[in-house]
RNA sequence: GGCCACGUGGCGGAGUGGUUACGCGCCGGUCUGCAAAACCGUUUACUCGGGUUCGAUUCCCGACGUGGCCUCCA
């Protein structure tokens, strides 16, 4: 089965060849840990985790390696030390705040039924690296240091001959619109106002490390330089994919191109650049100010979102319902409409053998086809194929939810004897007033016929 | 201002140069004492204006609208 990818890079969707299809590589711009992931940032974990679970399928298990890393210096990390650990030394309270952050991202991301990437590195673990990388672009004569930072020139990139890309051709677009788009000042350490900082200075108390380049003072790594740090070290000078937000193509993989390319001299970083669209909550932009920012976890374990808490597989079959380079719309309807479906397919299924089924990774196999495969699913619960619905579920790691048994308690149990005995009476006025009450306390009934056509009532609890 | 993406039936959301998406909802039917649940069935679409074509929702141009990037951001 052929697999086809969009690649941001070139615009269009081709089949996907891997390197060596023994060791298929993956790289994804994971957390920043400093806070609760939000639900924007589940879409793509969720989305390359379908990925990986694809490829695993297709190349096999032990062939595909998928890299995630963990972010753990920035100054919205020691912002948030400096806040949460008044007390502390910063380094420490620095710590305390990404061990706790990573904890609750990967209890999130596993409700979620995601599973754990090969590697998550982190970026203070690959400083190293970094510098030299960082070496090797200064001596090639693509990054300059000024005032203790160190500089990278797309200028220079751009004149230099050979086999690098064009700086720019990622984000489809030139030096010269960039330029003429700036809205900043640039800082007086850039000699252009398109050259981004690879290596910085550390304020004291600020997390520092040797710095390169023969710089004196203690530093620290600027944004991009971790991704291309960790990908090379994980996955090599190039790799097949790339995935991330489409927010990040610039200028965080442009730049992180520029990176790679310049230092190990190549054409390309990864064979191809995914990125998943931006979500909105309630058709509109999520924000903190807007008060519609949410959590995964809020939505597993809080009233926040539509007054009521969500499973996780109902969260990941509702991010799924959406191709996953269009915008997204999290609403509580959809949601109601995913928790449907997944309800139904768990109940129907609970008892089948999982076994592969053709169409819905077939419906992958096109650049993640996720609704389609999704019809492909309500196709396999129709034809009453449980054990191909089952097998595709597992594949897709949309776990089946099985609501933990309830009893009622002995007021509702006298109540619906008395409505039986109402019933049997043909007492419909009781009957009905009774059915109303247990409806007022969640209970709702359920008459049908057991297999020899006697009456029988079941009930359950409402959400 | 520059660049990019999108605009499908009541709603969500795929796809295609000429044929059923799918789901939710609505409506109808079966079942039921009546309902609910369940099952079965029906219904409605391709933003607007040009162009290419035997034929366009699908390709091209333009308009309008929405969203994203250009600054930290999934």
């Amino acid at each position: 089965m052929e697999l086809r990818l969009y690649d941001t890079l070139t615009r269009d969707k081709r089949p996907f060849t891997p390197i060596d299809p023994a060791n298929v590589r993956m790289y994804v711009c994971g957390p920043t840990v400093y806070d609760f992931a939000h639900i924007g940032n589940a879409r793509p974990v969720i989305v390359f985790d379908v990925l990986f679970r694809l490829l695993r399928h297709l190349y096999g298990e032990a062939h595909v390696k998928y890299v995630r890393n963990i972010t753990d210096v920035d100054d919205k990390i020691n912002d948030r030390a400096a806040r949460d650990y008044p007390g502390l030394p910063l380094n420490e309270a620095i710590r305390k705040v990404t061990e706790q952050t990573e904890r609750q991202f990967h209890d999130d991301v596993d409700a979620l039924g995601c599973l754990r990437p090969t590697v998550e590195p982190r970026a203070t673990e690959h400083i190293g690296e970094m510098r030299s990388i960082i070496e090797k672009l200064v001596a090639g004569g693509f990054a300059y240091v000024e005032q203790d930072h160190v500089l990278f020139s797309p200028s220079a990139m751009n004149a230099a001959n050979g086999v690098l890309p064009r700086y720019g051709s990622l984000a489809n677009r030139s030096l010269d619109e960039m330029i003429a788009g700036a809205r900043v000042d640039v800082a007086p350490y850039k000699r252009d106002a398109t050259d981004f900082v690879l290596w910085k200075p550390s304020k004291p108390g600020e997390p520092s490390w040797p710095s390169p380049a023969g710089i004196a003072t203690p530093g620290r790594p600027g944004w991009h330089i971790e991704c291309s740090a960790m990908s090379w070290k994980h996955l090599g000078e190039t790799f097949d994919i790339h995935g991330g937000g489409i927010d990040l193509v610039f200028p965080h993989h442009e730049n992180e191109v520029a990176q790679s390319c310049c230092a190990f001299h190549t054409e390309r970083m990864a064979q191809t650049w995914m990125h998943n669209g931006f979500l909105q909550v309630e058709g509109e932009k999520m924000s903190k100010s807007l008060g519609n920012f949410i959590t995964i976890r809020e939505l597993l374990a809080t009233n926040k979102f539509g007054g009521r808490s969500w499973d996780g597989a109902t969260l990941r079959l509702a991010m799924l319902k959406t191709h996953y380079r269009q915008p997204i719309d999290w609403t509580v309807d959809a949601l109601h409409e995913a928790e449907k479906a997944i309800l139904d397919w768990s109940d129907f299924a609970k008892d089948a053998t999982p076994v592969r089924c053709d169409e819905v990774i077939a419906a992958l196999t096109d650049d993640l086809n996720t609704p389609k495969m999704i019809a492909e699913l309500h196709a396999l619960r129709r034809a009453g194929k449980a054990d191909e619905l089952r097998g595709a579920m597992q594949l897709l790691g949309i776990n089946p939810v099985v609501r933990a048994p309830v009893d009622l308690d002995a007021t509702a149990k006298s109540l619906i004897e008395a409505r039986t005995a109402a019933r049997a009476n043909k007492d419909w006025k009781e009957s009905d007033r009774i059915r109303d009450e247990l409806a007022a306390m969640g209970v709702v009934l359920k008459d049908g016929k057991d297999a020899d056509g006697k009456s029988v009532t079941t009930w359950e609890l409402a959400r």
